[in-house]
RNA sequence: GUGGAUAUAGUUCAAUCGGUAGAGCACCAGAUUGUGGUUCUGGAUGUUGCGGGUUCAAGUCCCGUUAUCCACCCCA
């Protein structure tokens, strides 16, 4: 009786041309993040339910994976980095350089209904700073962003940002904090329901005046400063929250990438526990995808952990998501490359000599294999071009005789008759370098 | 979790009113035993997602189930 190979909704088998893509494409984001002076660190995929969930009763709660392991604990398999790095940082705050810029790329779960772009199980890359509260750091993770979608070659975006803190204030102003998380959920949503909807659900939740005030308030204006003008005025005037985006534009300014960023007051985000600066990327070719890379200011993160203050920046790219974007668009190259080079299998060879020849290649710093099946020639050269290797070298009883191989040139069919070995790791290195 | 659509060969897709399961690409073998990609010839593709039901007869109709996609919700 055969078992079905399935797997489970959400999660995913990725054959060899894929994960290679997304090594690749966390290689980039990892050099990326080490140029920035951040640092790798990990923690456990299993934690304490209470630990993760803290009071809970929140939205998230009910996606996370939770079970009792076989010491009947209440475990819970995490749903995000941010979080676990905030136990982190009550447990060992002591035993860290602060301020600590830190980066894990991991795996997180999420139980929740699948979607394009959305599985039960992904890669989440997460940065942040922790230590500091100032506009050096919120300016620094904002640049982190922009660098890393540079350097793997997403020119195409748009950065859109927004501060909690000033809308704290607006909503103080009129009177509706107590309402404040149910507003900003509402105001989130004005791209897919339109302002009629938003206008009127928040009438319900305020009243009419309020409701207008509102929209007013998240209605973006002509550029960044127009519209930080505009809702620091609307938010009572002058404030520290105020005054932080101004200063972290000023900063975009003068790395001159301030126009790929958006002010939009509608953008709050979901999660509770942000108390600053906020922002969500997307793909502009593909918005629909939703953010692909998300984050902001959460100054109380730890509290649940520890009574020291812990302030703390980050941001988080969803990896799998925006391949999801990327493969979409074209943006993914085809081919991955293969080996350096491949000893084939060919009559008159011998199997030992071929292995010889490799480990002398892999010595001299090229990847090299052997092929190890018993095939016809031409299945050999077929093997090697699927595999995306631009070099052969056969062997025969020729070459061995006179102490030479012969190298091909998998692309072009260029022959290079009976050379030395050094000739041909020349040649193959040359071709690489190119 | 709720609602809707979809599920056929490795893959992309056909199959009329319910009447023998089909094509391209890919794959395998040969023409080609030390030089492949073209071409030609031949071949295998399969429990039609899975499990039931209706019917003389089900890929097709009905029910259940699982997965995928879409919307809600939430988010990366």
């Amino acid at each position: 009786m055969l078992i079905e190979p399935k797997i489970l909704k959400g999660f995913r088998d990725f054959l060899p041309e894929k994960q290679i893509k997304r090594k690749n494409i966390i290689n980039i984001l990892e050099n990326t993040f080490t140029s920035f002076g951040f640092q790798t660190i990990d923690t456990p995929t299993l934690e304490y339910k209470e630990v993760l969930l803290g009071k809970g009763g929140g939205e998230t709660d009910k996606q996370v994976y939770t079970f009792k392991d076989n010491g009947k604990r209440e475990v819970a398999m995490r749903f995000d980095l941010t979080v676990p790095f905030a136990r982190f940082m009550a447990a060992h705050i002591n035993e860290l350089i602060l301020p600590f810029k830190r980066y894990h790329i991991d795996k997180v779960w999420r139980g929740e209904n699948t979607q394009r772009g959305r599985y039960r199980e992904f890669i989440q890359c997460d940065f942040d700073i922790v230590g500091v509260d100032n506009a050096s750091a919120d300016f620094e993770i904002l640049q982190l962003m922009h660098s890393s979608f540079k350097a793997i070659g997403v020119e195409n975006i748009k950065f859109k940002v927004n501060h909690r803190g000033i809308f704290n204030n607006f909503l103080t102003k009129i009177e509706a904090s107590d309402k404040a998380v149910e507003i900003m959920r509402t105001v989130d949503k004005i791209g897919k329901i339109g302002k009629d909807k938003v206008l009127e659900i928040l009438t319900d939740l305020t009243n009419s005046d309020s409701a207008g005030e509102i929209l007013d308030y998240i209605e973006p204006e002509a550029g960044f400063l127009q519209t930080l003008d505009k809702i620091t005025v609307m938010s009572g005037g002058k404030s520290e929250a105020s005054d932080r985006l101004y200063e972290v534009y000023e900063y975009l300014k003068v790395i001159g990438i301030e126009d790929l960023f958006t002010l939009d007051p509608s953008i709050t985000r979901g999660l509770d526990y942000y108390t600053g600066i906020v922002y969500e990327t997307f793909l502009k070719d593909l918005p629909e995808l939703g953010s692909v890379c998300s984050g902001g200011r959460y100054n109380n993160l730890a509290s649940i952990y520890t009574k020291k203050n812990i302030p703390g920046v980050g941001s988080s790219i969803g990896l799998d998501r925006l391949m999801a974007g990327l493969e979409e668009l074209g943006l993914i190259e085809k081919k991955v490359p293969g080996s350096d080079v491949i000893v084939l299998n060919i009559e008159g060879s011998s199997v030992s000599h071929n292995h010889f020849i490799a480990s002398v290649i892999r010595d001299s710093g090229l990847s090299c294999e052997v092929y190890l099946a018993d095939k016809k020639i031409g299945n050999q050269f077929g093997f090697a071009d699927k595999k995306g290797i631009s070099f052969a070298i056969l062997c025969g009883s020729d070459e061995i005789d006179a102490d030479k191989v012969t190298l091909k040139n998998i692309n072009t069919r260029e022959n290079f008759n009976k050379i030395n070995l050094g000739e041909a790791i020349d040649i193959i290195r040359k071709s690489r370098e190119q």
